[in-house]
DNA sequence: CGGAATCCGCACTGATACTG
DNA sequence: CAGTATCAGTGCGGATTCCG
């Protein structure tokens, strides 16, 4: 279970929709780096779950919103929280990595 | 930066060294599944990023300490918040996943 | 446009052996 | 005990191609 929430594309694709729905070539614009397979694969999970939405509509060229469900949308907010604490330790994790990165370097050159 | 955070085992070990600071075996134990590899490369990491400190005690038999520093402490929160979430709807999702299949396979079956 | 299907490489796993 | 090292097997994810 936690595999499903705790996945990279999962808690990008919930953090954009809650703002508004949008059409898979919109998320995928939006989420760098997300190849067109795992973006299919990981809506097509959230669907499964019930935490997003697929309409499907019939015109051509064809196209397809996805939203958040209710349940969906309660689990925006621990993911929001998530996504600021990234946001605002980023820089403390880029120091205590550079730094972690010298010990090592020192250590090795020690021996 | 989200990969790290929302790594899955990142998450079990940053949830159980929040209660109290706990031995290599210890973790490996408690976490179900784990290899002996991955746990050693996810604390190696969360190491690096300075959310978890690693004592070594000069001891025989050798005995090593993890516990969370300060930072990690502050993600915590928030991890903690992701997995009351599964547990609390862990059986909404197990019947949306149900009702999902049953479309689908009707689907296949009108076909 | 929004997929599904296929192929393929790489990361992860599991097992085993070895070390301080 | 707490790793590191290595190798074989597997599954996930990327790139590409094709379809309604």
């Amino acid at each position: 279970m936690l595999d499903r929430v705790a996945d990279k594309w999962s808690l990008l694709v919930i953090a954009l929709l809650e703002r508004r729905h949008l059409r898979f070539s919109e998320l995928r614009r939006q989420i760098d780096g997300v190849s067109q397979r795992m973006l299919t694969v990981t809506l097509r999970q959230l669907e499964r779950d019930g935490l997003v939405k697929r309409t499907v509509h019939p015109v051509v060229p064809p196209r397809v919103d996805y939203e958040l469900t209710p349940l969906g949308a309660t689990l925006h907010d621990t993911i929001r929280s998530l996504v600021i604490w990234t946001e605002e330790h980023q820089t403390e994790i880029a120091v205590a990595r550079t730094e972690y990165d010298r010990r090592m370097a020192d250590q090795v050159e020690a021996s």
